[in-house]
DNA sequence: CGGATATATTTTAATCTTGAAATATCTCCA
DNA sequence: TGGAGATATTTCAAGATTAAAATATATCCG
């Protein structure tokens, strides 16, 4: 069983007490189960009522939150996803007439998109649907476990965050 | 206000008051930045360390509670993904050999896939770390935390079950 | 100045994912 | 029996996503 885990790289502190763990894992799974029923939920909606989904509405929502408008580089970082992945919901929007694209003067290697007049109407037509979506959703939850959550998520979020720092240099 | 739109239907309480969601909407918000981040950093490390994927993973982690095996729309089922996502995945491990597909006399429209050995060797490797990589990230909870997010989270997931019931038959 | 290094974006190939349509098989009941 | 409807899986087309390599531009410093 040592012999095992002997090879075992980095996470040897971890490994020393294996299965010790298990609330942490079922934590996950419960998370990852919540956030999947919910964002499949939202998927579901968006796509009959507003003929569109969920990559596309969270770009809008940051650009809204932008009036000044936001580089391709922001956007992958708030949206927490790859620089390719940007690229090719930005093409799809402009080429939709949601979003237009300018560049700097100063900097020819930076692109700033915005929301176009359609985009910004767009969003707002979906926005106050999405949010009374959630509401929906997390009916069932009182004000109490509401702010529970958000207390322990947040402490959930700069542990891993100060993981992923240590970690991942 | 409230008894006045508590029979209401969604539809209807969006027109009547708007905006008034904000906690729910800023929940929502920091559970999936809690999950992208977790999942993000489970990737990277599946894929540095095991050279593997999330979906691969997550599939031989359902096959492995199933040692009868399980037909792909069960998978398709536990893993909340869509039948055709499930073929090309179990293409995929096929075609790896870590998992075996085998078709049953009694009804042809099924297949059951079970882990090949290799596939269970692989797995077992890789669970133990993945255990540990949660507990790491999980780290700054306090057990009080973990057990108050498993509570709520519960919670919640009934109330987005209870919900797709009844809005999504 | 000019090259090394850093930053911003795009491209590429592969995988993942979905919803809908197509195919195959089974079950039930008139 | 035979056909209607249910169930299981695959196929298909489009989009989303990643990691890594390529491209373009900027900045820094010797």
């Amino acid at each position: 069983m040592n012999a095992k885990l002997a090879h075992l790289d980095s996470e040897t502190k971890v490994a020393e007490s294996p299965h010790a763990h298990k609330d942490e894992l079922r934590l996950w799974l419960r998370l990852l189960t919540c956030t999947n029923l919910i964002e499949a939920g939202i998927r579901k909606r968006l796509a009959e009522h507003f003929d569109t989904t969920l990559p596309r509405f969270d770009l809008l929502a940051q650009l809204e939150r932008a009036p000044k408008g936001m580089t391709l580089g922001d956007l992958s970082r708030r949206m927490m996803v790859t620089n390719g992945n940007v690229t090719g919901l930005v093409e799809r929007l402009v080429q939709s007439g949601h979003i237009k694209r300018f560049s700097l003067p100063n900097d020819r290697r930076v692109q700033i998109v915005k929301l176009t007049a359609k985009g910004q109407t767009n969003f707002n037509r979906i926005a106050g649907a999405h949010e009374d979506w959630i509401a929906e959703l997390f009916a069932q939850l009182s004000p109490k476990d509401i702010d529970g959550l958000i207390q322990s998520l947040g402490k959930l979020k700069e542990s891993v965050k100060s993981v992923n720092r240590t970690a991942q240099p």
